[in-house]
DNA sequence: AATTTAATATGTTTTTTAGCACATTTTTCT
DNA sequence: AGAAAAATGTGCTAAAAAACATATTAAATT
């Protein structure tokens, strides 16, 4: 973890939840937060660690995960830029109940927490804005539990490409996913083993469903992909 | 659905969140606030459905469900008299995304989303009352989806089993779980077939960690329980 | 650029879990 | 209380997924 002098664009310009700020607490959230960055599969913080800041990604990727049984790690999510993580156990003062790791390079804000809970106690609109963050990551997290609990295998894959498609879409060719991610991580997304992954995966890409050339995956028939993710 | 006159103590006695409201408010929620009885198995709400009222659970028990693939449930929560449910729906402004149906014949306070709504952006106290509340929510959930996809059969049977300890205890002796389930919702909750509920419970009464009369179940070795749920 | 290390691909075996059948018991409903 | 409907208990079979082995390829490191 580095800190640099670099120019970030201000908090309320990346993520519509800083918006709700008025102008003094903008320069107070301004002031406490602070760039760090992270070099790849660095990590950024440890579940049961207690938690001291909450973050938002600026650059790079991150993904959220727990240690299961015999160290399989289970993906939560995955982040893109301006999204926030590590705010729960903030709010619930509490250790983190995850862990957060580089998939590549990032920099990352970091608030403390103490700043984050006086402005969620100072301003309504911004505590509900948080709250309403929390509510979709809980949605999702019980739509998850279901995905992963109930799909055959390939369902479950089909459910993780077409996810990683919509939250990174695709590079400039309009087919490549915008996601370089290793088979492990794939894996532990879809709960399965990494032999698993490759081998659903090659399977996807004999019948077409997807091309693949190392870590690039070209998505060929998302339709497809998506009947066999209902269907599980 | 019914209603009936019948008398319960005011929302501030049965959980700390209403605490939070001031005197006019109490009299608001109180007013709006109304009781309604289900019968056993009868549906609260259903998954998708626009959310009208948040709930609070007065007597009775109930689960909170997801249907995956080809009928099979998920329970991803059950609920104890004064537990808060349907909320999450009304903050996001969105459909339930889960169901909600009677365990045992039950009655509930429901208090229409406006209301809620409304107490939430006026009273700040409050509204950080539910998002601590929520916060836990979403941590046993991610903590869940880990215990469900990682597990094996044994581990995620202990599991509920010992959830069910936590969340409803024993009965006057001390050993029985002051819960009785169907077999089918114990695997609901595992996250497997009624028949391997049913055998691995069978495995536990023979390995003596639990004894079996029917739907009563007897914690007869909590430790060693832990132990299975612990190693998965 | 060369070497080491890690990741990917694929085949085979073993374990785990689901699915089905059916007898028996318990609940529910009238 | 008695009949009908559900739930439970067991055995067996099939399917799904993990585990293991090993060759090949790609990525990281010096």
């Amino acid at each position: 973890m580095k800190r640099r002098d670099e120019e970030f664009a201000p908090l309320w310009e990346l993520n519509k939840i800083w918006e709700t700020l008025t102008e003094e607490e903008r320069k107070y959230a301004a002031e406490q937060a602070e760039v760090v960055y992270y070099e790849k599969n660095e990590l950024i913080h440890s579940d049961g660690e207690m938690s001291l800041y909450m973050w938002m990604l600026l650059r790079g990727k991150v993904r959220i995960f727990k240690e299961g049984i015999g160290q399989r790690q289970q993906i939560i999510r995955l982040l893109k830029p301006y999204d926030i993580f590590g705010y729960r156990a903030c709010i619930a003062d509490e250790g983190y109940n995850s862990s957060a790791s580089a998939v590549e390079s990032c920099a990352v804000y970091r608030m403390p927490k103490a700043c984050f809970m006086q402005l969620i106690r100072r301003n309504g609109a911004f505590c509900y804005q948080v709250m309403l963050m929390m509510a979709k990551d809980l949605a999702f997290s019980e739509i998850q539990t279901v995905n992963l609990t109930q799909k055959h295998i390939r369902g479950r894959l089909a459910e993780s490409l077409l996810l990683l498609l919509k939250n990174y879409g695709y590079e400039e060719d309009g087919q490549t996913l915008a996601m370089l991610l290793p088979r492990e991580d794939l894996a532990n997304m879809s709960n399965m083993t990494t032999s698993n992954a490759i081998r659903t995966l090659s399977q996807f890409a004999q019948e077409e469903l997807v091309a693949v050339e190392g870590r690039h995956i070209r998505i060929l028939n998302e339709k497809s992909l998506e009947k066999i993710s209902r269907l599980g």
